[in-house]
DNA sequence: TATTGTTATACTCTATAACTATA
DNA sequence: TATAGTTATAGAGTATAACAATA
């Protein structure tokens, strides 16, 4: 299908990269659905799950933890405090600093989340083995890693180009 | 992390979904970035992709190819005729029936995504062997096989049925 | 001045419902 | 009536820029 393209060499397989969109579109359509029917979505799911397991210092750290911008964060805090699922308080110690936190609501909606996110798995691993959703993770990881990796970009450890403010 | 809730046995590994989507995210939009800088979209990418790969006989089969709905498709390309990408004429052997077809525009700019996603491809494949990717591909194939089969949804009614595998 | 977070605004993608044109 | 597609409208998620509060 793309045998070569203006002499660029091509994929011998299929490019993972569609497949991989393919999957995740699908895969995250029907997850949507889960979290939906268990009064969720994605990006409270991802937000919940970071609350409970990760000790962001702000939220700055938060939204980088979740992989959003802060106003966005910020955004999806406002509909999660409005829903009673967080309180946010100023840090005494540092009072820029707003300090977010689950309440009950909170912690019951991450537990009906967990189950949905969990039988959602279930239904993804049916007919797999462990071993191959182990192999699944660490290929998956490594994908992320070369995409996240930054070496490719344009060089800017060197400071001549824009550290020169007055 | 998910040891347990609520008594429901929790994957010995970490959520696969969690992991896809998250990789998803990552790939999703550095490959965003790539089709933007040669002026793309991924919807207009996987529409220019099937209009170059799929005899659709019309809009209603080109909007399921892409996974989208019938409306959203005429968004797309209602940019597309816009930007001089594609042409929409009526089928005179069934009038109701729009056929869209590219122009040269559409063509290059098909071409030059192409090369975008093949350079975005090998740089997520990059210390991955050709068997990896394929395994990779193969296990995606079946996740997705999962989340798209509706065999689930009819009857709820049997829980256990479907614990045990062939 | 720098850091932390919010507000204002806007963009993209998507969807549903109502509509037009054609059969 | 049924089919193909468009238009109108809306909502979710995201982003950037400007702003306020605090240090």
């Amino acid at each position: 299908m793309y045998g070569t393209v203006n002499g660029v060499p091509a994929p011998v397989t299929a490019p993972i990269g569609v497949v991989l969109a393919r999957t995740a579109k699908t895969a995250g359509r029907a997850f949507d659905q889960a979290l939906a029917a268990a009064g969720g979505s994605q990006p409270i799911w991802q937000i919940l799950i970071s609350l409970k397991t990760r000790p962001a210092a702000n939220q700055r750290e938060l939204a980088d933890a979740v992989g959003i911008q802060g106003a966005t964060l910020t955004h999806h805090l406002n509909g999660m405090e409005t829903a009673g699922l967080v309180t946010r308080r100023r840090d005494p110690g540092n009072r820029r600093v707003h300090l977010v936190e689950l309440t009950d609501h909170g912690e019951k909606l991450f537990h009906r989340l967990a189950e949905a996110a969990i039988a959602h798995d279930q239904r993804m691993r049916k007919g797999l083995t462990e071993t191959e959703i182990a192999q699944l993770a660490g290929l998956l990881h490594r994908l992320a890693a070369n995409v996240t990796d930054t070496t490719h970009e344009r060089d800017r450890t060197h400071p001549n180009s824009d550290a020169q403010e007055g």
